[in-house]
DNA sequence: CATTATAATCAACTTTTTTTGATATAAGAG
DNA sequence: CTCTTATATCAAAAAAAGTTGATTATAATG
């Protein structure tokens, strides 16, 4: 987990919001049998160009905020509760909050 | 406070270090009566541009994550936990961790 | 008052990030 | 096999962020 990368990667309107939604109908999906949330939702749900969707999910994996898993046609995306777990740690230790 | 402002402070590789020094040298400063860091501390230290440094104290100020004390010729800053505190809790609370 | 030191601001430039539309790939449906 | 759907990738353009050196403002010092 690199601290700065996951504020970069946090600090971007559209991704906080895209990122905040898969963490959101995660719990929905995960009912529904599906295993996370995918492109096409993002793209429906909040009226974006599918290759804007594409590319800032590209951003968040490589931060490691999200995972994906191909099934079919679909890539599921889920949040990785963990690095932003190991986020919130490394920022309040660097500075003793 | 604005989280993805805050993320966005955080996340320049050059403005971590430079908010951790600030952190770091406060204590050691205000042992010495100072109220804060100052620009010059950072030039010097860091051997940066000026301007350089005047730019990111800027970026830090604006997102909340430090605030400035002038003193004759000098402005010390120091960091603003409270903000960090609110970003780590607004992070946390938006995905449920 | 002239000089020096601190630091903000500015404009030009460079680099990075984001957006867009197009194309490519691969899976499933018919 | 062909068509459709999901999504990744690409290249070009646009926008945003960061760097640099110069200028400016203000305070202290001699």
């Amino acid at each position: 987990m690199d601290t700065v990368k996951v504020a970069k990667a946090l600090s971007d309107p559209l991704r906080w919001q895209i990122l905040l939604r898969i963490a959101n109908r995660e719990q929905y999906f995960l009912e529904t049998h599906k295993p996370g949330v995918c492109v096409c939702d993002l793209v429906e749900g909040m009226g974006l160009l599918q290759s804007k969707v594409s590319y800032h999910i590209k951003e968040l994996k490589e931060a490691g905020l999200i995972s994906e898993v191909a099934e079919g046609k679909w890539n599921y995306y889920s949040v990785n509760r963990d690095t932003l777990r190991s986020y919130l740690c490394s920022v309040q230790q660097a500075f003793q909050l």
